[in-house]
DNA sequence: CCAGGCTTGGAGG
DNA sequence: CCTCCAAGCCTGG
């Protein structure tokens, strides 16, 4: 089975994956939408569902690398919860500016929670889009609270 | 080797 | 409170 190729709405935002089985290998956000599937859970998730995308593995988190070791503390955060830089930095035992750009050249957002990643004093950034962070961080904690 | 990134904490106004 | 700045770590070119 070859990889396929799909996309999903999440608001006004379309989500494209990339994705073979239950293992992803990209995620990104775009204005316009492709033809053809995305897994099940990302599709309830973006739905505004409660879903923790556990089922799924990401390209991101294989290997020994300090950015895979990032990416799975960063899987490690709860959905409808938070850290900062410098908190996942101190529990994979690197500096903030180096989770700054694993996130920011996370390869599979959504799977990877990159979004539940903040700034000390404020939101952090997100692309293409800060307002795609705050939707999803305002979705989570609406769906933390409803159970 | 070097630039640059979704940071941070401290100094100084 | 706000601006400025360097420390610090990783990856891609």
């Amino acid at each position: 089975m070859a990889i396929v190729t799909g996309s999903c709405r999440f608001g006004l935002w379309h989500v494209h994956v990339a994705w073979q089985d239950d293992l992803v290998y990209r995620v990104r956000f775009a204005r316009a939408g492709i033809a053809g599937p995305v897994p099940e859970a990302i599709l309830r998730y973006c739905a505004g569902r409660r879903e923790d995308l556990s089922s799924l593995r990401s390209i991101a988190t294989e290997g020994e690398s300090t950015f895979a070791a990032i990416y799975r503390a960063v899987r490690a955060i709860p959905c409808g919860e938070t850290a900062t830089y410098g908190e996942i930095a101190r529990r994979v035992g690197t500096a903030p500016r180096a989770v700054g750009s694993a996130m920011a050249r996370n390869p599979t957002p959504i799977v990877v929670p990159c979004h539940r990643v903040v700034a000390k004093t404020g939101i952090g950034g997100f692309s293409p889009d800060p307002a795609i962070k705050e939707a999803l961080l305002a979705m989570e904690r609406r769906e933390k609270g409803r159970g």
